[in-house]
DNA sequence: TAGATTGTTAATCGATTAACAATC
DNA sequence: TAGATTGTTAATCGATTAACAATC
């Protein structure tokens, strides 16, 4: 049963929340029946791969049918542990700390409970209902609060001993937006999930340096082969 | 010349700004050379990656000596265009857009040059030094203003028309926030990259519990068998 | 020169795709 | 039942790792 679910490729996982959103927006729009075909086209990914991802968890559909599509988005989120209310803090109330609490993550279960910074000027600021508290009261917090997951939206250079402080007082799951691996220096029963928004915008710029801008060049070059 | 970078894989890419950035912080820390083999161990992976990654293009490196962490850290940069300046706009000036437009991006080369927002209470409200504008203003600016790369912090259901509007405008490159698939509705010569944040949530979330959760159920048992 | 480390070819591994029997 | 579509095994493809000759 623990095991039941281990050896499941990073790739598989990561493509789970899409599903998941496939799935709510298609109910959305009142389909409630979808074969991995009509879902592969849409997604523009091969049926083959819908169906074997799936099969890694359980036999979700039915031979002739395809899958319902609610069941499927609830298994699916049950996977995911969206089923549970993972209660959540954040640690570094600037504006990125600030749109992350504004942003809505509560009707996938995700709360915020608690904020923090070290800026006095932030002391009392309201992020939605919960106002910012002094990161000297965080250890305290922890002790007397449920919290699973911690938001990291603070320079890289206090990560790494915010997020000793933060496994030290029970914290097992960071989400993490400083500009630093922080997976590989915490305790393997930590989980990481490293959001490097820089790297995101770098990843853009190769492609239109690369293919749009390869694109406009060869262009160019066949108007003036033409000429 | 053209074909030169042609057929790179997307797990290289996504790879560089990470080399980038180690890179930048050893040089930050005073070391000007360094060996596939050590950065591997600082990076947690192969050297033999490493190496392959970086003569995907070029021979940077040196036999017998390594790599000169700046020579490299340069030629990486022009790999992914951070040599060049990228003008940017962000439409959609809520909570994550002002937090992306006060982000500090301009080091690498990525200036906000615009912001819009459909939402009058926001006109002319100030993004470091640019004013929010009106969004019926976005056609005429971006006939007047050089604009590379348009950044998306709205709400899905804008972001297909909005996305259109920019291409039709001669913007080649998206940033999207929005949580929808705009690379799949654009032309070819448009490149997107999407920032699923949500998605990102919902991975630590599956970690937290098969892998933090199965752990603790598992010394859960183990104790319950020494009693 | 000897030692170190690259650049690159070859081997392995894992992930994706194709095919099809099972079955609704 | 016949048609459709899954679940699953087998084949292919691509990415990662290992090995080593080239060379600084």
């Amino acid at each position: 049963m623990i095991l039941k679910e281990k050896g499941i490729s990073k790739a598989v996982i990561s493509r789970l929340p899409r599903y998941y959103r496939y799935l709510g927006d298609l109910l959305d729009s009142g389909v409630e029946r979808i074969s991995s075909g009509e879902l592969s086209e849409r997604m523009k990914v091969t049926a083959s791969q819908i169906r074997q991802d799936l099969n890694n968890f359980g036999g979700f559909g039915q031979q002739g049918y395809g899958y319902n599509a609610r069941v499927l988005r609830e298994e699916i989120g049950k996977i995911l542990g969206l089923d549970k209310v993972h209660p959540m803090i954040i640690i570094g109330a600037g504006h990125l700390g600030q749109a992350l609490g504004n942003y809505g993550f509560d009707k996938n279960g995700f709360k915020v409970v608690g904020a923090f910074d070290i800026n006095p000027d932030l002391a009392g600021m309201k992020i939605r209902d919960v106002s910012v508290q002094m990161l000297d009261e965080l250890p305290e917090f922890l002790d007397q609060h449920v919290v699973e997951i911690a938001t990291l939206t603070i320079p890289k250079e206090a990560a790494v001993e915010v997020a000793q402080i933060l496994v030290r007082n029970g914290i097992h799951a960071i989400w993490n937006f400083a500009h630093t691996d922080l997976n590989l220096l915490l305790p393997e029963d930590v989980v990481v999930e490293n959001v490097h928004l820089s790297e995101s915008l770098m990843r853009l710029s190769y492609n239109l340096t690369n293919i749009v801008g390869a694109e406009a060049d060869r262009k160019k070059k066949i108007g003036a082969e033409k000429r």
